[in-house]
DNA sequence: TTTTTATCGATAAATTTTTCTCGATTACAT
DNA sequence: ATGTAATCGAGAAAAATTTATCGATAAAAA
């Protein structure tokens, strides 16, 4: 149903990768230089043998008895993901959620930066946020390609996503970071992300349920 | 090394449903009464068995040759995850993200409800957002414990992730909704949810290196 | 009324992902 | 120098998840 690349990476691995990275950048802050499976299995819970099968796919090769170098690690999966180039994207929406996003500078350690917002509330238009000016949702589509931008988010109400989708795929772009509780239709060669929010809630919800009702244990989950 | 409860839920089931329950609010409104795994496997691009047995844990039934009532299904998937008992949250750390999710009326929706903000910046406490005030983090555990609120979400900086969660667990609160990019130690019998955002971020990103670098595929991502 | 078709539920097969095992390697202690 | 312990990598085994198959059922058509 799902066509997939030749060589394809597991997706809970793909999911995995960047919380190995976020800890990794908090262990190397806090003066540690060298880590072992075994020891980043501890802090997170996780399997040393399913860690060491994460890291290996990008390309990483460990010291036995010693583990890994923590900045090497680093690069490693920076490189994997390509999160050297920068890659610069459009958000649709600026709402909160769109707000949230585009103040989020944490983003930039992902080789993601939001270069522009648009929305149609005349309220908004022309106003900047987070040093990013909200334009017109008419000059979306021609932005795109002359910006030659590639990645869009959408954070606008669900009744608005497909347009935004539309107007962004009429530009060029072909990876679409949906926010939006809606399904969106796209042609070939497009990639939607789906970020709904709710599913971590959902999760997080059932877990306690099942907790309340059958005594207690202990569980960590992501994402 | 992760206890699981007696009769456990596939993960990717779980996030799959709210998918599910988003897409058939959508088709509700847009007048259809009836529906079967066949559309809904055509809308979502997913295999229609797989629907079936994923609607079949929320203990639901289908008609041969009809499918399901969607008004019964959404029931169905409520009840499920229990989003008919209205669970209220606390939220630390009123920056954009903490702002976006308090103003996000649509978690109404899923039974989740943010009753009262706390933060330790002198310029926004005592302000409103969305209704909800914001009041300073020295009162956070003893109004968790007076209140009875057992579910908790940080958005704040990585940094300060580990205080909010010890003062939220001293409060009584089981279930944590972790939006800082930090791990979060806690004693057993609290669920952390951790919500990374750049995760998703990083599986479209990968998608689109392998996009780019080996011809076209189709793909649809979810979370 | 009978036949055809779509869809379901249940179960089996295939695939994917996780976990385990084991020999090899390196640091550290003796 | 030699032995011991920790960790790695690779591959095997186990478990979980997805996909396919098949008989049953209900609606629609003949």
């Amino acid at each position: 149903m799902i066509n997939k690349p030749e060589f394809s990476i597991p997706e809970p691995t793909l999911r995995r990768l960047p919380r190995y990275y976020n800890y990794l950048k908090e262990l190397l802050k806090s003066g540690r230089e060298i880590v072992s499976c075994t020891h980043i299995g501890k802090d997170l819970d996780l399997d040393p043998p399913q860690i060491r099968k994460d890291l290996a796919y990008t390309g990483i090769r460990g010291v036995p008895k010693v583990g890994y170098q923590i900045e090497v690690l680093l690069n490693s999966i920076e490189e994997f993901f390509g999160w050297n180039n920068m890659d610069e994207a459009f958000l649709v929406g600026v709402g909160n959620m769109g707000r949230a996003l585009i103040d989020y500078q944490g983003f930039r350690r992902y080789g993601f930066k939001i270069v522009a917002a648009f929305d149609n509330s005349p309220d908004i238009i022309g106003k900047t946020f987070g040093g990013v000016e909200v334009l017109p949702l008419s000059k979306l589509t021609n932005l795109c390609s002359r910006m030659n931008i590639k990645i869009g988010v959408i954070t606008t109400p669900d009744h608005a996503a497909q347009e935004a989708a539309d107007m962004m795929i009429a530009g060029g772009i072909i990876g679409i970071w949906n926010f939006a509780p809606a399904e969106i239709r796209t042609p070939e060669g497009v990639i939607v992300q789906n970020e709904n929010l709710a599913t971590g809630l959902a999760v997080l919800s059932k877990k306690l349920q099942i907790l309340k009702q059958s005594g207690k244990f202990r569980q960590e989950v992501d994402q």
